[in-house]
DNA sequence: TAAGGTTACGGCGATCGTAACGATC
DNA sequence: GATCGTTACGATCGCCGTAACCTTA
């Protein structure tokens, strides 16, 4: 058994158990990599992965149990080196920010910019999916850490910190009938609404908010992005729904935005990373950067 | 970084950082090491261990952080070793079993038993020890379980089974004054007494019962085994205070034995083995049979 | 016949062993 | 001088690459 063995595992398991493609990501020739393969299940003794004829197509249920502590020796294997380059030079590196587009930006900018400040040695790479895309970004170590307010508490692997707190907003054009008079979730359900696809920024917040009403939401869009729902808000298609924070006075002084929390309970951005995974120091002071800037939000 | 340098760091750890016994453990020449090592702290870019002049005398701040990692790596790699031999047949194997002498000799027999009935592929291996060796032998994988009632439930990396609960008896001969009327600490204290040394078998709990009074055992002989104290109490040298399941009715007639239940809180003796540690089938097994003959003991 | 996998074989390089040397007690 | 570690060098064995072959959609 070898480290090569065991890396070659996870890249089969990130590229559908085809050896051809694994070879190719391992920079060796496919020959190389079934004669590892079948080396390493000669010396358990018994196959890993289900066959049909020479093709591999899936794991054996051997397999499925050894890729649990194969996990764990790739993930302690990055940790080790994680930590020696942090222990060296721990103002240099790389740091992944995997996120949805709402946090990239209007929560993130701040945090991002006094953390550059501080470490201008840190080359940054942000990376905007959905929420589920992020979790798996993080599993395949694609991202260091995630900003975002869906999911990430589901899982079991990874560490959860809650970060700030925020509220929905309706946000129209100025004279829109909704600019005055109170909102009630009545009011809402009479206006086509533009808001964010399930599973993103709270929107399984406004689901609660109506779900043990009669009345339904008319959601005529959803996007992923605060800011496609904004331009189809100003071409007068409806009433956007978006993250409170999401509404920027100085850019948006054609839009009106009205606060929603007496209707749509409040929703949590998080922080998450994989458990069991160092971080280097710099991006646990990023991390600490983003809670002081999320503190700031909830005081205002 | 391969596995044979995860393996190095491992048995240097276990051999108070000495190169030329790592070497010999690992069966390669002592120069072989000595250039592995180099080439991994080289890789990492930092050394993991102290020296004085060429000698290795300790672990680096980085090193120690990095042993960590390494422990995981090799319980991992170990696990997957044990994982496939299950899978391929779960009716062979050996078992390492950690205890102490009066669990091996009135605890374990009727289980052991049992189980060898059901398992008579397994080899068994069984060690006695101080609970402080038997913690030390789990971590350093010369034992897979260990059963005791010490110490074990004060270490973070073991899974701890509470197994059956038990009560202090005295021993003395027959005809001794003890063998009759009521027990009292002042009673128990006016006899030299025999019993565990500290550290062993519910040793603890006797000094909790005298913790809040002004009287103290006249302790005259402190053993580690059982049988060592019955010896003594037979040539009447004093009262024994064994476990209450190591007075054997048919063996020790010469012997009679006080409960002292009322006197000495009781004590839990417990299963534990490391976190993280795949058990093979048969060891979860034998766990059961641990407990039933516990619940039996605990009923009668 | 294209795509995926296996088998055979030759070449290269990593790692080992031998051996001589250096340091420290 | 005994113990412990390093360095140099030759030998070996493991692993890769090339290439031909097998199998299935």
């Amino acid at each position: 058994m070898n480290l090569s063995q065991i890396e070659l595992l996870r890249v089969l398991q990130e590229n559908d158990f085809n050896l051809s493609r694994a070879a190719e990501k391992m920079h060796i020739v496919q020959s190389a990599v079934s004669r590892q393969l079948q080396l390493f299940e000669e010396e358990l003794g018994s196959p890993l992965y289900e066959r049909q004829g020479k093709k591999l197509i899936g794991l054996t249920s051997l397999g499925r149990r050894i890729m649990e502590e194969v996990a764990t020796i790739n993930m302690a294997k990055k940790n080790i080196q994680t930590i020696a380059a942090d222990y060296i030079d721990s103002s240099q590196g790389v740091l992944h920010i995997a996120t949805t587009h709402t946090q990239a930006k209007y929560f993130l900018p701040k945090p991002i910019l006094r953390f550059r400040e501080k470490y201008p040695g840190v080359r940054i790479y942000m990376v905007e999916a959905s929420p589920e895309q992020l979790i798996n970004k993080l599993h395949t170590h694609k991202a260091d850490i995630a900003v975002c307010t869906e999911k990430v508490g589901e899982d079991n692997d990874l560490v959860v910190k809650p970060c700030y707190e925020w509220h929905h907003a309706a946000v129209a054009p100025k004279n829109h009938p909704l600019s005055e008079g109170e909102i009630s979730l009545e009011r809402l359900a009479s206006f086509p609404i533009l808001t964010y696809s399930f599973g993103f920024t709270g929107r399984s917040n406004i689901e609660t908010a109506f779900k043990n009403t009669d009345m339904a939401l008319d959601i005529i869009l959803a996007a992923a992005d605060t800011d496609v729902i904004k331009t189809y808000v100003r071409l007068g298609m409806g009433v956007g729904i978006i993250a409170g924070m999401a509404y920027d006075p100085a850019m948006d002084q054609d839009l009106v935005a009205r606060d929603l929390s007496h209707l749509i309970p409040s929703s949590r951005t998080k922080i998450a990373y994989l458990k069991n995974n160092y971080l280097p120091l710099y991006t646990q002071h990023f991390i600490e950067e983003l809670l002081v800037a999320a503190k700031e939000l909830n005081l205002q």
